[in-house]
DNA sequence: AAATTATCTGTATATATGCGCAGATATACA
DNA sequence: TGTATATCTGCGCATATATACAGATAATTT
């Protein structure tokens, strides 16, 4: 039981909420991406970033200076539940909507 | 989305979430049987229960020497994904399931 | 009223957590 | 090689959290 409370655990701060509930609807993102969404330093971002991998919340891929981060595939039922919660009770939600449409797209020069 | 993580949080605490998943499969239980099937500490579940009775993830009511617990109606959208959640991804879990069946028919004179 | 059972809480302690700054690392490009 | 951009991390600080013990409160029973 300890792992699923991890999780929880990871989720219980908002930024990592926000972060969580981007990427389940955004998909793959960068950093800086992500960073001007939630407009919060880049460093923070990072952090909450670091402490959601090795918990297998998400993923990263390199791609030059940059790397993308993208919500890992569930790896048993209870990932899987929790990826479909996300998506469905934080998608609609007032906060996420404007995440997702503080997207700055020339924070770098990735698309 | 600091009401959303402050759930997380609360739930992010494995003694918290077996409570949570225990209420949810068993409903209304009181603090001895409780404690009983955590195999816990009577204060301490006590102590957690205070954590997510103002939460509003759980209520009470008091019948006698003893005070029963349940998972909190849902008030919004957000709170139903939550309860389905926990029904759905630990209903199954084996943790859950000992924790069912540990609870104690004799601890308080209750049922 | 005293004893019993169930539940809660004040306090001390140890540990964990989030944050911001400054600097490090990595990649790309001129 | 030097510079710019993107990302990460060591450190110190302030705050939050979980736990255990002892004692408090509340309802019940004798």
């Amino acid at each position: 039981m300890k792992e699923e409370a991890g999780l929880f655990k990871i989720l219980g701060d908002p930024t990592r909420l926000r972060l969580a509930a981007l990427l389940a609807v955004q998909g793959e993102t960068c950093v800086c991406h992500l960073a001007s969404a939630l407009d919060e330093p880049d460093y923070k971002v990072s952090r909450h970033l670091a402490v959601m991998r090795p918990a297998g919340l998400v993923e990263a891929r390199r791609q030059g200076t940059w790397i993308y981060y993208r919500l890992s595939e569930p790896k048993n039922d209870f990932d899987r539940h929790l990826k479909n919660f996300l998506k469905a009770s934080l998608a609609g939600h007032p906060v996420v909507k404007s995440d997702c449409e503080r997207i700055s797209r020339n924070c770098c020069r990735a698309q």
